[in-house]
This record gives structure tokens, sequence and C-alpha cells, in this order.
DNA sequence: AGGCTGACCAAAATAGGTGTTTGATCTATA
DNA sequence: TATAGATCAAACACCTATTTTGGTCAGCCT
């Protein structure tokens, strides 16, 4: 097995494992077991349990970004249709995302500290995808808005986050989402 | 002492104590020093102590309706005005309701069952409050709405519940308070 | 009687000590 | 260079003894 065949294995065995056990739950030993690969191994691909955890939800937020960049750039919908997608496709994809979505609890405990740049970052690219339609909106004559569009941007950010809490850690999803697209629309019919 | 005012006494020792402490690390021992009383006494006025604690919060939650009824039913307000105002008060009173908020850990941990009624009144007695002040804003042609006021209502309260956890556990309050006033008007002017 | 008390109980939480598992390192190997 | 496995200190789980806890009850006081 080449480098990174070996390096490969390692990180869809620790994503399985992260997923099924949760962080805390599963063991390097567990992942160099499972993967056949010897524990010294997974320090020699990776510096830390922590870092192979960041690289698995790392991956997660790649796809994430790529689906939701696929609605910011597609050019066959308006501004209000980008904007709509992405809510939806965002929490559709976040349902699947199940070991970012774990780091969600960090409010209440100190592990995943160490996640926070990956959830930064996210934050940061969210604000400009979220600016991208919105100015787009503007442009169109789609959107009148009399604020700062930064700040709009963080509103709609604000209300999505603040909305995954009871959606995935309290297991509202099923109960909520069937409001979601109203709700969503009610939002972007503000911004008009 | 009367009955009435033994029975004042030790709530408003356990609510200093349980929003000091929090419910389980506050012993009814230590209630029952504090307020100068037997152990039986509290037993002879609360059936067990997640009872007391309910009335604890049960009190925070009256607060927090007559602050809210006042807006709903204050008559110098408009619809609009009402509906940004219920959600700023709703904010602001949630603040200092400690007890109350302690609860919404709920999802994570199995304690605070007992407080599912409580709870479920409250949401029923909101949901009725927001489609008062809806039907008032469409009877008054403020609103225009192509759905259900009832799922309107729902969505309303499903976003103003959803900004409670990073809200209030993830102490972002600070830092968020700021955008709600702009949220809410966006999300109001969405159903002119 | 109604309102309250404090000793009392079983169950749960805690403290202290032991052995195992854990994340991480290091040398050896091919 | 890439992988392996023995090895280490620290965290963790497990057991027992002790304390604390929520809750009860017979009786006291007014």
């Amino acid at each position: 097995m080449s480098f990174n065949q070996t390096r490969d294995k390692i990180v869809s065995v620790a994503d399985m494992l992260f997923r099924k056990f949760g962080f805390q739950k599963t063991s390097m030993d567990e992942i160099a077991k499972t993967s056949r690969k010897a524990k010294g191994s997974l320090y020699y691909h990776f510096s830390s349990k922590e870092e192979l955890f960041s690289e698995v939800v790392q991956n997660e937020i790649n796809i994430l970004k790529a689906k939701l960049g696929d609605v910011v750039t597609n050019n066959e919908y308006t501004a209000e249709t980008k904007l709509l997608e992405y809510m939806m496709v965002r929490m559709k994809v976040m349902l699947h995302s199940d070991n970012y979505r774990e780091t969600l609890q960090a409010g209440q405990f100190d592990y995943f500290e160490f996640i926070d740049d990956i959830r930064k970052d996210l934050d940061v690219w969210e604000r400009e995808q979220l600016i991208i339609i919105i100015n787009e909106g503007i442009d169109h004559g789609e959107f009148a808005i009399d604020m700062e569009v930064g700040v709009l941007s963080d509103m709609f950010l604000m209300i999505i986050k603040g909305l995954e809490i009871p959606f995935f850690l309290q297991n509202k999803y099923q109960e909520y989402f069937p409001y979601f697209n109203g709700m969503a629309k009610i939002l972007i019919k503000g911004m008009r």
C-alpha cells in the first residue's frame, strides 16, 4: 500500500468509527486495529487524534461547501431562489455531517476547542457566499435592503445556525423541517 | 409565620439557590438550612424537589407571560410594533430567567423531563399570543399572509426558540443581541 | 386540629485506591 | 521512507467505604 492509500484508509476508517461512537468513545487503538495498521502508523500520518478528527470533519465541510457552492454559482437560479436553496441544501447536507454536528455541542463541554479554526473558516466562507447572493439580488433589483449587506448576511447566518441546535442536537429535524421552507420564504420576502 | 409566609420564604430561598448552583447542585438540606426551616417543612409544602423547582420555574414563566402579555394588549402599538417588541422583550426577560434557561439543556441530559408540561403550556400560550398579533395585523391591513396563521406562528416561535440556545447556552447574547432588532425587522417586513 | 420539627431511612453520590486503557513516543525493521 | 510494535505517563474505569441526598414519619407546639 502506498503512502496515500494508507492515509486514506486511516481516514475512512476513522470517519466510520467517529461517526458511530463519537470522538471520545473512539480510541486510536480501535482505529489502528480496524484499519489493520499499527498505532505508530497513525501517528506517522497524523500528529494527534485531534488532527485526525479535524481532517474527518474538514472532509464533511468540504462536501458542504461544494454543494453550497453549486447553488451559489448556478446561474439558472435567481438570487431569491439561491437564498432559498442555500438554506434548504445546508440543512439537508448537515443532516449527514455526523462528525461536524457532534462538534456543535462545544458550548456545553470543552472538547472540540481544537475545531474552532475550522468552524471559523466555514463562517467566513458562508458569510462571503451570502454576500455574493445578496449583492446579486440587489444588482438585479430583486432585493431592496436598507442595511449593510455584511450585517444582513450575519443575521441570516445567525438564524440558520440558531436552528442547528434544535434541529440536530434536539432531534427536531423531522418535526420542524416541513416548516423550514415556508420560514425561509418569509425571510427572503422580507428583503424585497 | 403563617402558612403562606413560610411557603414564600421557601420558594424565594430555593429560587436564589437554584439560580446560584443549579438544580442538581442544590440540596433540599441546603434550602432548609438557608430558609431556617426543617426539611420536613419543605416536604409539607412541596411533594418533591422537582415540584419545588417547578414552582420556581413557573414563577419565572409567569413574569415572562406578564411582560409579553403587556406587549400584546398594548393598543398604542401597531401589530408590527407588537411583533417586534414581543421578540425583543422575550429575549431581555429570558436573560434573567436563570432557572428556566437551565432547563433548556434538557436535550443533552435527561434531567428536566418533569418540566416538559410547563414548557408545553408556554408553547401553547405563546402560539396563541402570536396568532392574536398576526390576526390583528391582517385585520388592520398591515400583514398580507399567504399561509395559515397557525403555521406562521409556529415558524416565528421556531426561530425565536432556535436562537435561545446560541444566545443563552453558548453565551452569545452580548455578541448577537445588537443584530437581533434588525433581524426581527426583516422577519416582520416579510409578512407585509 | 394545622403547621412545623428533626431524627431517621434507603438510595444515590462521592472519595480513595487499584488496575486497565488511552494518547502519544521511540527504537527497530524492511 | 513508511510501517511496526513495545513502551510510558496520564486518563479512565472499577471496586469499596463513607457521606450526602431526597424523602418519610411520629410527634411537638400553638
